[in-house]
DNA sequence: GCAATAGTGTCTCTGAGACACTATGAG
DNA sequence: CTCATAGTGTCTCAGAGACACTATTGC
């Protein structure tokens, strides 16, 4: 019953198989806009994802989501890492597995169910990345242009999928931080989450996140080295509290 | 840029391709036992899931999930339902899609990639199936006791992924139902929470989950045709009163 | 002063949590 | 009467939600 020893007859070739097992990642960024140079402001926030414009058949000329066909040494999950840097230049990001996409004929190519993922990248992380490419190929796309575009094999649907997901994760999970810095303010972080999430609205926003009772802490104040609150003044004349994510969880329950 | 019209050189098969994308089916139950026959009292409940003894190689004689290849004419979704059918004679239950398992050397067949869905089925369900299978072969387990035998391929990672998942299901949506007929008690509802998620205790659950107003009505008071409560003694002398799942689904955030 | 963001005071009302209490009805 | 389950009365205190108010500081 060692299953190494295969004195069986088993033959993987006599059966029809996949012609391929890629993986495709869809790459949210959040871009902030200053509003006017002089002046202090909250910026505009726009959720962008990253599209590349496909060089060979199928699909030549149209846009579609980075990724590429697994390899036999690697997990799907090492090939969308692998498929993250190769074509995006981007390294050491939350990344989550999405869903599984095989409907019979979705790729032209043959038999090929593809894996998508779902990453989350700081819009510094992109900065970096800007230069290596030719920007008429790789591209940022407003969530609802790209929406719009012809996109290449069931991509469209897969972006609708990721952007379900993670407006649904920007609640229930602390996500936001992937879109923030180490340290934020209240603002900013209320900010994000209304970037993703249209129609979310909380008018004590400051007070139900602070308030430490119930909501245990998935946040903290940030205190410099003498023990004093760490304030910023980015966006405002009057400096703001800034913040960081504790690792706490919280459980969420319907049923209390 | 018409993507059927195949004049590129495009061949799948210069390239390794996987040897096979098979599903596999976690099916969870939750088995009640009467505790005293004469007495009216709630049941034993305990979560169980179906495993098959496998007949051939690899890991022949050990039991493992059901599950199968997938064919080139049916999505992943299809493939688990059929082998849900054929392999355990269960059909039209609730199923999600868990989790890809691709990390190399996981099959001793080949370059395999297994694709783990989950379904919930009511025990009633698979009182039907028991006449067909040799019970010697295809078995209820308790969760625990099937965790701790030698399971085929990465199956019991699997079978971990799944009660992760269905925990936190349980307390995020309202799946119970899955394991509740269209008519519950509230203690039956009790009960099966608890069964799922041994540590879930909410001494005043009753009026938690009767109380409209935040909670808007996830469960309503089932009526008879003349308008009046519909009522259930099956487990006690004072008859309790009947509910059933609405279609509301409650939106839940950490953020208020 | 104004503008823009940050944060507080204070009110009402709902509900969470605890726990003792009553209700029902077969054996 | 007892037992097991079903359900209520009543208390306290936290916090949700609304909205007007004060605070800070560059220009």
């Amino acid at each position: 019953m060692n299953p190494l020893e295969n004195e069986s007859n088993y033959d993987a070739k006599q059966y029809r198989t996949p012609d391929g097992a890629p993986s495709d990642i869809i790459i949210f960024t959040i871009v902030s806009r200053e509003k006017v140079a002089a002046k202090k402001a909250l910026p505009d926030r726009e959720l962008q994802l990253l599209l590349i414009r496909r060089k060979v058949w199928p699909y030549e000329g149209a846009w579609a989501l980075p990724g590429g066909f697994c390899k036999e040494s690697e997990s799907m999950y090492e090939c969308a890492r692998r498929e993250l840097a190769e074509e995006a230049g981007v390294q050491d990001v939350h990344m989550d597995y999405l869903n599984v996409y095989s409907t019979p004929g979705r790729d032209p190519r043959g038999w090929i169910i593809s894996h998508a993922f779902c990453a989350l990248v700081n819009e510094s992380k992109l900065l970096e990345r800007r230069a290596d490419d030719d920007a008429s190929d790789v591209r940022l796309f407003a969530v609802e242009d790209a929406l719009r575009l012809e996109l290449a094999f069931d991509h469209r649907q897969m972006i609708r999928d990721a952007l379900d997901r993670i407006r649904e994760k920007m609640l229930t999970t602390t996500i936001a931080k992937e879109f923030l810095s180490e340290e934020f303010t209240i603002s900013e972080l209320y900010q994000v989450i209304q970037t993703v999430v249209p129609g979310f609205e909380e008018r004590n926003f400051i007070r139900k996140i602070t308030s430490t009772q119930s909501r245990k802490g998935i946040i903290e104040e940030v205190r410099d080295a003498q023990g004093g609150l760490k304030l910023s003044n980015r966006y405002s004349q009057r400096a703001a509290q800034l913040y960081r994510f504790t690792n706490e969880r919280r459980e969420l329950s319907i049923y209390n």
